[in-house]
DNA sequence: ACATATTAGTTGGTTTTGTAACTAACAACG
DNA sequence: CGTTGTTAGTTACAAAACCAACTAATATGT
């Protein structure tokens, strides 16, 4: 009889709440953090998501291969090699072929795509500073550490 | 010189840590949360994660029409159109026009819809759980309360 | 009553992603 | 050497997301 009120049927159902399953809430989050600092490389740079991560990490660890960003940042193959293409017809990194291998491209910011890596880190600092406002500073490292478990890094 | 050597510029990129900026680690975090449970809808009922989404918030809350979904799922009216025709087209929810206001569609999951969602909700609530095996319940709960808050549930 | 605005939902065209197949360079093993 | 395997990176085609314009029903204001 509540099943028919409610729509709700079967076992798990009945206690389950959604918004406490973890990979939604997380989904929910990212996306909301990710939808404010979005605007700053898409409207200053012209940047998409994977574009703004390859300079990140081109940017705070120092130049290297697009394999290397594939792996530390996450990021399929195929996603790096069209976000590479994007940032260097935007004139942000350049490529080099490692002569003692040549498969491998070492990929370097120009100074341009340094400026531009430099603006946003401090954007995105800040950003990160205001939201976590909210937090006393046990609870932001907690959280940190909680995310890092869950990502695997 | 330590610059020319790391690649780093400017001010903030020295101490900026990108491992922990918030957005970044809660889509990492998101991202592979949500990569495995992705298997279970996908391959059980070949379902895109918007339509699961749907299902899962008319499995949980009962019936309502797809403006609702929105609000509550947070997801584009674009989006949750197309989840719902594919939806139907499954046979895991009907549609019904209200005579009050024939703008309106109130969408009710089918006997079908509702035991996918019974399914997949227990798959869920396992996989949660999982989850959260390396975690206090402190630390849970934390972490839950402070991912409400981002999102801003 | 009638023009205008709003709301629910859909559709079309473009952009972005995902998947798989591909090239090019090197490595390993007979 | 030469065949086979592996790795870095690209490309082509299909699936999905995004955005804007659209229909249809109702609400509002004069």
């Amino acid at each position: 009889m509540s099943e028919k009120q409610t729509g709700q049927t079967g076992d798990a159902s009945a206690d389950f709440d959604l918004q406490s399953f973890l990979p939604y809430l997380l989904n929910i989050a990212a996306e909301q953090s990710s939808a404010t600092f979005q605007t700053y490389y898409k409207d200053r740079y012209g940047m998409l998501r994977t574009e703004w991560r390859v300079l990140f990490h081109l940017g705070r660890y120092g130049a290297m291969t697009a394999k290397d960003v594939c792996d530390r940042a996450r990021l399929h193959k195929t996603k790096v090699s069209r976000a590479v293409a994007a940032l260097q017809q935007k004139r942000f990194l350049t490529r080099n072929t490692r002569p003692d291998d040549r498969r491998h491209e070492t990929l370097s910011l120009t100074p341009q795509g340094a400026r531009a890596y430099a603006d946003l880190a401090t954007q995105a600092q800040r950003f990160d500073r205001a939201l976590m406002q909210d937090f006393s500073p046990q609870e932001a490292l907690l959280l940190r550490s909680a995310l890092m478990r869950i990502a695997k890094l």
